[in-house]
DNA sequence: AATGAATGAGGATTCATTCAT
DNA sequence: TATGAATGAATCCTCATTCAT
């Protein structure tokens, strides 16, 4: 294994490899991106206001991304992404294992995530996001939602009953919940979200068998 | 009563009154309006394609409403109000009376209204709508929750525990099955409404009476 | 001679006959017109600004005026008019008759208008004026100098070398004082005024008799 | 000294820095605005009008100024500069210092620069012209007439009776003598200018030092 | 790889004026 | 005579994207 990448250079003008330049440049810009879609919102977003936002020139965005919508949606990919590696952990935590805690660990992963990332909220709450983002979007609670169901159906939470149908329509409700508790509040109306792990539990309880009900100490 | 209203006139020229000729031109701006959505998605919507669409010259638009938003506005309007109309007659025709039978009946209810109006689902269940419909669809959305609370707390079929806020939570909710279940088919996944019913009921049973739960025979 | 004029009618329908009240409609309009520009400026006048100011549909314009310029015309003739006329009377009670008098007693004419009238002042020295507008007020300035100059020639003030060129160009610059003085203050820079009755003297008793120097006592 | 600038090339492919390119568009927009102007008068100039005459599109105009009104005010400060530079030369080789003298080199110079632009006469003397050029047109006489008045009193041709305020009015009188002297004849009366020159001077007299009224021979 | 400059393609709205009634 | 309604004709400006260097 080459102790030093081929990409690296001596050379004092450039302590950084190309990669990892462009890298954070591109990180840099998602950022930029954040932030801008923040102050004006996603309808109202321009180039410009991104290339300002990250100090570049508007024509260097192309050098990093197909299009705007490419921007977008290499945000939303990024800001999914970390979501997915918070449920992770948080579910990894887990004592009892049961519908009720499943729900509630998923959907506070999530809030932990909004309070974070505040563009996140704004992109994909409270904005009309663009198309491309919202079909994004769709797929990934469609993913997240089969994620979960073969979690749960593995763990012996759910039987076959629990269809991704049924799984899918569970993540969209709580995406809805998420939507309306910060619709008025950046911070989140935390009632709304408490009403929402019980509604989704209640649905799904439906499809519980009776570990899934009474939960699994693990 | 006079059989035949002042305005009208018989002489061969001109058949149709003033107001109602305004009246007309009006509902055809917003057909136009509701089919220019369909087929060019909201975002992408101009002032000339509804003008276009319906015929007549842009200049016109600006007879008759505001601005461009004021048509998405108005047209909201006529929709929500035909929703409202639809809603109500379904309720009225009611034999027994529960907070399942409500929620069944009102969410199908919806659903013909979908049905009657492709623009009504392209518009509020499937684009990402303008900010101005966003929020009227949202206060709508409170209007109609305050409506059905009332309705059901006074039948008894709930008591004071179901809050303006649960309903409008369960509302909301309803609202993205139904997006949901418009998302990929036109006409709708009725499966996917029959689980929503479901889901809804089951939340909100549990804040249901018992007569609520059993129901009431008119 | 007709003690009752034919265009009279007893009707109690209409008491007032046809072309009084045409004329009252005009001058109502031109009332107006002369409010609007104090409020728009004169650029930025539009005929529904008139209309609305005289509380008469946009279409009914046209049926005094032939076009929105016609409407300026006829405001800029009822100004000039009132302007003559202030003019005429002022000299009218002149005891002294000399150069400094006959400058000092007309521009002083002016400014009593100026105060009676504020559309003037927005009008003709504030605002950039419509090109008729202001062409009509050169040719205003141009009969006012031809007026003065014979008038001073009559009285024995000057001699033949007080050309009408000459005579213009007194007006001319006696305007643009005025145009200086009321630019900051609507109310106009008095000072500013006294320093202009000097100025036009100054030039003016070059081509002075010295009659015209002197004056002479009527 | 280089004789040759840094930022050109002798390349056959870009014999034209970059810098310079962007100089002569804007130099050429300006000119380009200016001869607009003439042909259509300022009230009537669209970007269109600018763009077209200029070979650009439209968008390009945006590129290099910020609206419309930018470009003609860019315009004004480029006749304006011009036009101070002219004085400050001809004033210069003044062999005799006198009010006379002074008053009717700088109003020669201003004749001087009207026959070389033509566009500034049609703006500035003959058209009503845009807000934003008329304030800074007013600007522009304000700042020549405190230059002139003090170039005056530290020469001894005045004293200090002759405030700046008198001396604006000077300035504005003698504007508008060219506004009069150019009304009709796009050469300017050079009659009427040279009765203009008398004007002011025995306007000017008034405040001047027995030098100033007999001249210094320098 | 980086970027200043250039631009085609709209887009919303205003307004003076004309008709039909 | 009076007027509500209708509209052709413009206008300014923005923006995503592409090139030439």
């Amino acid at each position: 294994m080459p102790v030093v990448d081929a990409t690296w250079t001596t050379s004092p003008e450039r302590r950084v490899p190309r990669q990892e330049r462009s890298r954070r440049r591109v990180e840099g810009l998602l950022d930029a991106a954040a932030s801008a879609v923040v102050d004006r919102g996603v309808d109202a977003l321009t180039t410009r206001d991104i290339a300002e936002a990250a100090g570049v020139p508007v024509a260097s965005l192309y050098q990093y991304f197909k299009d705007k919508e490419d921007v977008l949606l290499a945000l939303a990919q990024r800001d999914m992404d970390e979501m997915d590696a918070q449920v992770a952990e948080d579910l990894g935590q887990l004592e009892v294992l049961s519908v009720e805690s499943l729900v509630r660990t998923t959907m506070l992963a999530f809030v932990s995530v909004y309070h974070r990332r505040p563009a996140f909220v704004e992109i994909y709450l409270r904005g009309r996001t663009n198309v491309a983002v919202h079909r994004f979007g769709g797929e990934h609670n469609r993913r997240v939602a089969e994620n979960l169901r073969a979690f749960a159906v593995d763990a012996g939470l759910a039987g076959e009953g629990l269809t991704p149908k049924i799984a899918h329509l569970a993540v969209e409700v709580g995406d809805r919940i998420f939507q309306l508790a910060y619709a008025d509040e950046a911070t989140g109306d935390s009632e709304l979200v408490e009403e929402g792990i019980a509604l989704v539990t209640a649905y799904l309880d439906r499809y519980a068998t009776p570990q899934g009900r009474q939960g699994i100490r693990l």
